[in-house]
DNA sequence: AAAGTTCTTGACCGATCAGTCAAGCACGCA
DNA sequence: TGCGTGCTTGACTGATCGGTCAAGAACTTT
């Protein structure tokens, strides 16, 4: 089959996802992917027919990269409040992680991305469809395993239960990115939490 | 003070609201705002002194229309939580409202510009983050009421319980956004404030 | 070593971008 | 009546946009 394929294409879309995550879709051109990747135009529609594809292909690639980390957070093993807890802890990290990294708090890529460009890119939105309903599966699982053990009334509606706390999270989030600031989604991210599977909490701050 | 202004400013805000609404800020370009608007470019610049100045003047605009309502909704004379549900009902009509207007689901116009906008314009990340503390201003006149009245315990961080409830409307407002469909925030939005607010459903689908 | 495939390169395209400018026009005021 | 100001107009700029293309280089296979 010819020449082996170099790992440009991997580069393409990790600097893509890079420069998109810090500003925006609309903000970034083909032209500056490129010469952050050290890759010839040319080359870029070598492997991606679109600027749109490459979008597409660093959502699905991000949501790879953090998989593993999922199954980790959501393994059975731990306790389902636990696991939640967890996530928001891993929430943080990340993004402080992030902060660090590109010098500003970046939000979730798949949000932002979405936000602009679904209903411009029909791909895109059925890309973050589908991600997002990978996701609240996580949590649904969850829930239904806090419904079993007795920690949850059993007449939960799991689905609606798991939409409201992803909807929480992409909020935190997205103002944590418009505000470029960890401060809050620190403080609040918690709490809200807890408030909406119905917890108290034990130090105090939520009702 | 020679020709008396004419309407053509407010034009150009309206139309630019609209049309970045509807899609994003970097699709939008300062010729399909002129040409929607039957204006000159020469004439936009005459009012404003760039693209950005524009978006700016328009989100203090939204806010401006709005304004009105809020104070009705949280007008003192409705008790607290009543409050809360108006809101609620009042988000899903003015989303029904430009969903039949512009035949999509919209969200929340500055938290699309912010999300996209924040990372490189400055002044729009400080306009929006103006308007989300008058915003959160209202709620927390609520929740006071609320402790005030003892349906909230008194040790209430009401500043953080506002940023949870406004960050859970604008996950909510953004997914409906994305997803470009209005039944997961029908169903959804309700019971998940309520939640936050450490109230129980008569309804009974939240926890 | 020849043929075949994959990847790279750099020049190139028409369209569109945000923004400029000088001239003209319409109205209020004197 | 005529002057001054504010608004409009349309042509214009240089830069940049997403995307194309033909030719060649690098590598595998035969």
């Amino acid at each position: 089959m010819g020449r082996p394929s170099p790992d440009t294409k991997q580069i393409l879309i990790d600097t893509a996802l890079a420069l998109i995550w810090m500003s925006s879709y609309g903000s970034v051109s083909v032209d500056d992917i490129c010469k952050a990747a050290g890759v010839k135009k040319g080359s870029f529609y070598h492997f991606f027919p679109s600027k749109v594809d490459l979008a597409v292909a660093a959502m699905e690639h991000s949501y790879h990269e953090v998989k593993p980390l999922y199954d980790t957070i959501f393994s059975p093993d731990t306790p389902p409040l636990r696991r939640f807890e967890r996530m928001m802890e891993v929430v943080v990290e990340k993004q402080t992680e992030t902060l660090e990294k590109y010098g500003r708090v970046c939000g979730c890529s798949d949000t932002s991305l979405g936000c602009e460009m679904a209903g411009l890119e029909e791909r895109i939105r059925v890309k973050f469809e589908e991600l997002a309903n990978r996701k609240k599966r996580y949590y649904e699982n969850a829930l239904r395993d806090m419904v079993a053990e007795g920690s949850l009334p059993p007449d939960t509606d799991v689905k609606a239960k798991a939409h409201e706390i992803f909807a929480y999270l992409l909020g935190q989030m997205t103002l944590a990115r418009i505000q470029n600031d960890l401060g809050l989604l620190k403080r609040d991210l918690r709490p809200g939490l807890l408030g909406l599977l119905g917890i108290q909490d034990k130090a105090g701050s939520a009702s």
